[in-house]
DNA sequence: CTGTAATCTTTATGA
DNA sequence: TCATAAAGATTACAG
């Protein structure tokens, strides 16, 4: 799969540095530049970053400014995401502050605020972290992928693409689409049971005809795999029967 | 802020290093040990900790275990912290896992899923950032502590076994006994489909009719529940018709 | 989770 | 119509 998709965000125009690497990928991301007041990067209307490196963290702590920046980011945009650029250990020794103070900000700022920590060893890092969060954002928006292992808070659709995708040879995508025509995971499977396959003259499978032929996306081969997983057949080879 | 009062948490008992620190704490926060099933650090009812290692945090991706346990843990406390310790640049090149799926990962757990990320540099910061958690739900926020046994999630070990696991209420042992019984999963669904839930007078049910019947283990809730899933509304209410 | 390889479906094209 | 090739899409697997 080729993600080639361009995602696009706004920078705010102090960013030089950040600039200047997002032009190095320009074939993954665009950006236009402008004057921001509350964020550092917009990606979409409800998700906006804001980046700090470490010294900035502390700094905006001592000068009490942190706060009030992440509430009105907040109050903008339903999703803020903080990113710790290069938090590392110089930036805790360096700095006169209190370990234990700057601990109980994060964990204000985390768990409390509910603002999103993202941490990143540099700047690049953070354009990838950028990078990431503007495809999701703006590509993968709604192809919800949930891992086999949490039949819990699914709803029940949910629960029905899940069995489907491991009763056949299906990802999920092809599973929803099943559930979406068929409902139910009985009648997917009836309607693969009620699907042939067609052959040609010379008996080469050629196509399918039954419930599933208006479907997209769904050949010979598929009918022919799940019917043997899940019928036990392996023969339906039929090339002189219909002469 | 100097904070007189102690707060109490409860560790899983298989972080013994973090016990010992604790242990040199002992006048600013106190812990009992117990199995934990679903976090790592119950803080309060509504509060625990996921604590991972930058090499446990790679691996746990890798083996597609991160999810599932965050989401379990989300599952049962509202408030669902993930405390990343001494995620380095060693950690970054040691693993051969690309840089942008790490980065996809975090943002994923902290923007989409909502899981509270807090970097720390090493288990001493660790200890910090429970004692600071600690403080806010115990002392600032008046919240009680205390355990409570965690709902747990089907222990499912190798999840490899065959493809009757996905029926909602099957586990691997039931999925083997199904599929020994019956052969192939169609059969298996066709024996749900016809299986019976037999009825008091009364309208309750009371037991099941058909292929399940001389089966170990199998009862109405498992052919209600995985009739639901599997064919829709189940309106097999006839308890009169059968006199 | 991401990136790449493998597999499958569909469309296009020539025999 | 059939067979093959190319293109598009999805799934499988490794890191």
């Amino acid at each position: 799969m080729t993600q080639d998709q361009q995602v696009h965000v706004i920078i705010d125009n102090r960013e030089r540095k950040l600039m200047e690497l997002l032009d190095k990928r320009k074939d993954k991301i665009s950006y236009e530049s402008k004057q921001l007041d509350v964020a550092d990067i917009v990606i979409s209307e409800n998700t906006a970053i804001e980046r700090k490196t470490g010294a900035d963290f502390i700094g905006s702590i001592m000068d009490n400014r942190l706060f009030e920046q992440l509430i009105r980011l907040q109050d903008v945009y339903k999703n803020a995401i903080l990113i710790l650029e290069g938090l590392n250990d110089d930036v805790f020794e360096s700095t006169g502050m209190n370990i234990n103070a700057i601990y109980g900000v994060l964990a204000k700022v985390s768990y409390v605020l509910g603002v999103a920590v993202i941490p990143t060893r540099n700047l690049e890092d953070t354009v990838i972290v950028i990078e990431r969060i503007a495809y999701r954002e703006q590509v993968k928006k709604g192809s919800s992928v949930m891992s086999r292992s949490a039949p819990k808070g699914m709803s029940k659709k949910e629960r029905r693409s899940f069995i489907i995708e491991g009763l056949i040879d299906s990802g999920p995508k092809k599973a929803k689409i099943l559930i979406d025509r068929f409902k139910t995971p009985y009648k997917v499977i009836e309607a693969i049971k009620n699907t042939e396959i067609l052959y040609t003259r010379t008996g080469n499978p050629k196509g399918i005809n039954g419930p599933l032929k208006k479907l997209q996306g769904f050949g010979w081969k598929f009918v022919q795999k799940n019917k043997e997983i899940l019928f036990g057949k392996t023969s339906t080879q039929k090339t002189l029967d219909d002469l």
